[in-house]
Parts: C-alpha cells; structure tokens; sequence
DNA sequence: CTCTGGATTAGCT
DNA sequence: GCTAATCCAGAGC
C-alpha cells in the first residue's frame, strides 16, 4: 500500500484529524512490520491554538511543524515518553495532528514484547504507548511521512463508524475546544470517563 | 471499575 | 526554576 501522499496532509487541520480515523499507520523496523487502524486523534491548530506547542512561534524543538503537511513531530514528554503528530495544513501553519490512538493489527506478538504488556487493549491507547509499542523516538523527528518505508500511515478500511467529538486531554489551556476525534465505541481509545462529554456527529 | 500521586528530563522564561 | 499534548502502581469502591 502507498502512503498517503502531500495532497491529504495540506487540507484543513481539523478535517484530517477526521480523515485520519479509520487509515493503516505502519511502522517497518527491522523488516518487522508493525501496525495498526488510526482510531483516536486530536487537532492542534498554531497560532489559533493555545494550547499548540507551536502557539509561540517557531522554537528548535517545534520547527518541523511549520514545514507544510506530511511531516513526523515526535517530542520527549514528562522525562520518559514520547508522542508522534503529523505536520497538517500549509507551510508555516505550525499545525498538526497527535495520533492517540490505534487498534493493532500487524505485530501484535512485538507491541507486547516492547510494551512488556499481554493485554491487547493496553499496547496502543494512548500517545505514549503508540510510541513505545511501535519503537517510534526523537530520531524519526521531521521525516516525511509521505516518502519513506519506516513509518508512514495508508489507506484503512472503510469509513462506515461513526465519529465523536470531545475536548482534548492533558492539556490546560483552550480546553473548551472539541478538537478531539475518535472512532464510536472502539475499545482501543483512552480515557474512558473522559468521554462522556464527547458526541457523534 | 475509578481516582490519585509520583517518576523523570528537555525545553523554555 | 517550572512545566509538560503521559503512564503506571496502588488504593479504594
């Protein structure tokens, strides 16, 4: 399967954080291919956004987000985690879209080897265990998601889920915003008790 | 099942 | 020096 290419990547942010849901993220290490269905995401929008890490402007560790669309921003969190977006929308934009959750498919025996977890439910519900089980750090910062074999994202199965809407979690500020998408009723999405202020549309 | 607090380090002011 | 787009263990229900 090809990976989605630039055209996808540069619409409006908010749109692909949707379009995203349901798509194949695949990961190839070590001839290993390691994947799963896109079933959780969130929208971070720059300069209109401030809980954004681009809000501020451009800095070293955000710089990939002001790239144009189809680009891996991978950062360090809370001194042992880290969490992967895609760059979205046009060059400067300082957009991008987090990837929260994903329903395993392929490698599922390697997610739990790296995740030194037995329960599928627990490899990949949440941004930073996406991360973990898919062996995803700081050195695939900035690669283009849209020509490489190592970590690109194609198209899914097909779009008959429905889709809810909540606020995004962990963050402080801009919390009203509901720029938080995940597939209805999928069991590989976080927080349960979160979601109860979320709806379908 | 839900809730709380601690771990641990880079980035930014 | 303070904070963070997180996770997990442990406690309580």
């Amino acid at each position: 399967m090809k990976p989605l290419q630039k055209n996808f990547y540069e619409q409006n942010t908010i749109d692909v954080a949707k379009s995203l849901l349901g798509k194949k993220f695949i990961r190839k290490i070590n001839n290993n291919i390691l994947s799963g269905i896109i079933v959780e995401t969130e929208a971070y929008t720059g300069k209109d956004d401030p809980s954004a890490h681009s809000y501020n402007g451009i800095t070293k560790r955000n710089e990939i987000m002001f790239a144009g669309g189809g680009y891996a921003y991978i950062y360090f969190i809370y001194g042992n985690y880290f969490c992967f977006n895609v760059t979205t929308s046009t060059k400067d934009a300082g957009h991008a879209v987090l990837i929260r959750g994903i329903e395993p498919v392929d490698g599922i025996e390697h997610m739990k080897q790296r995740r030194n977890q037995t329960k599928i439910t627990e490899l990949t519900n949440g941004p930073g265990k996406i991360c973990q089980a898919l062996g995803i750090d700081i050195s695939l910062n900035g690669i283009d998601v849209t020509n490489n074999d190592e970590l690109f994202i194609t198209e899914g199965i097909n779009h008959n889920f429905k889709i809810s809407v909540s606020p995004r979690i962990g963050i402080s500020k801009a919390e009203d915003l509901p720029h938080r998408f995940f597939i209805h009723d999928n069991q590989f999405i976080t927080r349960h008790k979160f979601n109860k202020l979320s709806h379908t549309i």
